[in-house]
DNA sequence: TTTGCATGCAAAG
DNA sequence: TTTGCCTGCAAAC
């Protein structure tokens, strides 16, 4: 499923070719026939994302809210902006530059793209471009919950946990149960606010990094590999973190999103250098520190990594960097 | 070719 | 606490 960068990058999609457009809102697979009866024909007004939700508003002062779920996705077909997911789809992902970073080398592929192109992207747990299209629009494939379709844009719909429509105030409502999302809300006041929260609570950071309530938009991949960056034992409990590891998970979780942003990648292990960065841009098993690594030596100090279950999902650890 | 898991959440029980 | 979502992918046959 998307963690939050994704989430922020299809609401990209939505403000640059969808905002401003009347839109004809249909429900292939029935379920949202309703709902699709509110929206069509009306002009969105407002695309946006705060951690894994996205609220999409219409003229009248509705609103569409989707939560993709684990396995949840957008499929744009037509004139849409394709920009990092180019250079994955051929392969330039691993050029070097001169800086010699990850995030430079797709800096480096992005100069050169991004215009609107006629094509087809998914966008779901990873992007991908997908054979040019026939007609448009497209015959829906699958299960489509909602299409949205303006004169040369469609986005398709599918497996969402959630998708609703809102008034402001239910709008409003659920966002403010939302913790702050790096994106979305002032610097300062999005760290006092998680780091308060962190320091009051009993319960292991494992778990509130993943609190939606507490901030937004981190995902299993995330949390494992800011708990392992900041060298921290995910039992823990919120309260013992020393403050200053707090602020400090928060200005990592703040720089990792913004790097999934602007790559749609997952990557964690920027600051690499040479080969190691070719085969993290390369290979998703060479991409992070510890998620997805059960058994395998730890990239620093060589003890296997641990996978345990906490709260339901699988955390990955290091017992001896994160002791 | 089939099976089982997955980068979540909400509703049902 | 369990189930539904009902997809995509990789590992296992």
């Amino acid at each position: 499923m998307p963690e939050g960068h994704s989430v922020h990058r299809i609401a990209r999609q939505f403000a640059l070719h969808f905002v401003g457009k009347p839109v004809a809102v249909s429900s292939p697979q029935g379920r949202f026939a309703e709902g699709a009866r509110m929206l069509d024909g009306h002009v969105m007004t407002d695309a946006r994302a705060v951690g894994k939700q996205m609220f999409l508003e219409f003229e009248h002062g509705l609103w569409l809210r989707v939560h993709l779920g684990i396995y949840g996705a957008w499929d744009f077909a037509g004139d849409i902006t394709a920009d990092a997911t180019i250079a994955s789809a051929n392969g330039r992902m691993g050029q070097t530059n001169q800086r010699g970073t990850v995030v430079g080398a797709f800096e480096d592929s992005l100069s050169s793209i991004g215009a609107p192109r006629r094509t087809r992207l998914r966008m779901a747990e990873q992007e991908k471009l997908e054979a040019p299209l026939e007609s448009f629009p497209p015959d829906p494939v699958g299960a489509v919950r909602v299409r949205l379709l303006t004169d040369v844009t469609c986005a398709d719909l599918r497996g969402p946990t959630a998708c609703d429509v809102l008034g402001p105030e239910e709008v409003q409502a659920v966002i403010d149960k939302l913790g702050p999302d790096p994106l979305v809300d002032s610097p300062k006041k999005a760290e006092e606010r998680f780091t308060e929260t962190v320091l009051r609570k009993p319960t292991p950071i494992a778990l509130l990094l993943m609190d939606q309530s507490v901030v937004s938009g981190i995902g299993n991949v995330y949390r494992a590999e800011l708990l392992f960056r900041a060298r921290l034992n995910p039992h823990t409990p919120g309260r013992d973190v020393p403050e200053e590891l707090v602020r400090a998970l928060w200005k990592d979780w703040s720089k990792l999103l913004k790097i999934g942003v602007r790559t749609g990648q997952m990557l964690t292990m920027d600051g690499l250098r040479g080969k190691a960065y070719e085969a993290a841009l390369a290979s998703r098993a060479d991409r992070h520190w510890v998620y997805h690594r059960t058994g395998l030596p730890c990239r620093v100090c060589g003890t296997p990594i641990l996978m345990e279950e906490i709260g339901g999902r699988k955390l990955y650890w290091c017992p001896v960097c994160q002791a």
